[in-house]
DNA sequence: GTATGATTGAAACGAACGTTTGACTTCCGG
DNA sequence: CCGGAAGTCAAACGTTCGTTTCAATCATAC
């Protein structure tokens, strides 16, 4: 039935943490502008964390499904193959904007608030939120290292989790209008311009660490050794 | 003066503030801590909220003083010429790595609060938080800018934004021990995967928004379109 | 109509919060 | 030896928090 106290409260809610912050915002904040009881939370969620839960299963199930659908449609494609890093990427980054363009109003705050929960490092929160992504995190490095063979584990991993850290902030900042930046720009754009900096940014030329041979004509060179040269690794 | 009860003051909020964020940490969970009466926070600091802006300023001023006397020098290096993106990205970001590994155990704990108060959106601690970092910001967009002059003033922002949001989560997440991942880097091998990744999504092809005809031979022509091909901008 | 289960309402609960108070130490220049 | 500033301390302030209670209301099936 999911009634329509239910959906108001979520709706709210969600706008709220995504403005303020989860602990920042309090139920009575939340009932007041949905124009619901204070006791409504507790009775139709439990609790404030278990709304938490709820408002996250809602949008996060679809996204992350359709992460892996896209995934798994681009490794029948290829088969034995090795992916395009481009296509790795897309089918990891298109679908929070996508379903956002679904959900119109409410998908935007939905954005904000994804890139806010990459930053609540709150372990109990963390719990509930990373349940949801954490498989994907894993099945998604794994193909990217497909895509990227010659790079070692621990590089895809932290590549992976750049990717994961530019998505958030776009998200969290980007598509918050703030004094200083320009307009925040249709979502489409944000996509288009996340790929191409993702893409290029996986695809860097290979730490020397273990030297890999000449990668690419247009590799130039370490781009690491400044401010003093740190442990000059391997000059 | 700087008394021995105000530095364990900071240096035990600093520690929370990182683990469980800012307004999930109260002023007795700081003084218990510190072994230290609770009404000392507002003897010495006044406020909760002054706690975070003199542990900020004790942290952010450093900071950038180095990263804007970097670009300086960079700027005074290169002169009327085109500064070398590494360069320019080097002197962002190099500096919260040296400035950690100068102040030890509480350097890794600062990185972390670092990349978490980007994500805390509260406009008041934001704007505390953000006259130390806004003008650096802005320069460094606008070297990036000389750095990169064929992308459009709109481009170069968002770059800069997925550097600063990969910054932020390596800092946030990537030194922070976590199960599923390899454990935590020496921080200067993450400042130099950081930095290769960056470059590499930095100096990614323009968009072809204005068509920038055939910018270089490793352009790998479009990136985006997929998943339905949304507004098939330009095809 | 009336009993029944689901929802809403106003009010209160205890706990925790940031902050303030005022007495008590500690220290040092005169 | 003393006066006063600087710092510490336990206790309490008023507020707000998440949660609970219990009566009132609503819808629906008998």
């Amino acid at each position: 039935m999911a009634s329509e106290t239910k959906d108001r409260i979520l709706d709210v809610a969600e706008r709220l943490f995504a403005d303020r912050g989860y602990p920042a915002t309090s139920l009575r904040d939340i009932t007041a502008e949905a124009g619901v009881n204070l006791a409504s939370v507790n009775y139709h969620f439990g609790a404030k964390e278990s709304l938490l839960a709820a408002l996250l299963e809602r949008r996060f199930a679809p996204v992350n499904e359709r992460r892996l659908e896209l995934l798994e449609a681009l490794e029948a494609r290829v088969g034995a193959g090795r992916p395009a890093v481009e296509d790795v990427l897309r089918a990891f980054l298109a679908p929070p904007f996508k379903k956002q363009q679904e959900w119109g109003e409410s998908g935007r705050t939905f954005l904000r608030l994804v890139g806010r929960l990459h930053a609540e490092t709150n372990d109990e929160h963390r719990a509930t939120y990373l349940r949801h992504f954490e498989e994907c995190r894993r099945r998604f490095t794994a193909a990217l290292h497909r895509a990227l063979p010659h790079l070692d584990a621990a590089d895809v991993h932290w590549r992976m989790m750049f990717v994961i850290g530019s998505m958030a902030f776009a998200m969290a900042e980007g598509l918050t209008p703030r004094a200083g930046g320009p307009p925040p720009r249709d979502p489409d754009e944000v996509l288009d311009a996340l790929l191409r900096f993702a893409a290029g940014g996986v695809a860097a030329p290979s730490p020397a660490r273990v030297p890999v041979v000449a990668g690419r004509p247009d590799t130039p060179g370490p781009v690491v050794a400044g401010e003093g040269t740190p442990a000059a690794r391997g000059r």
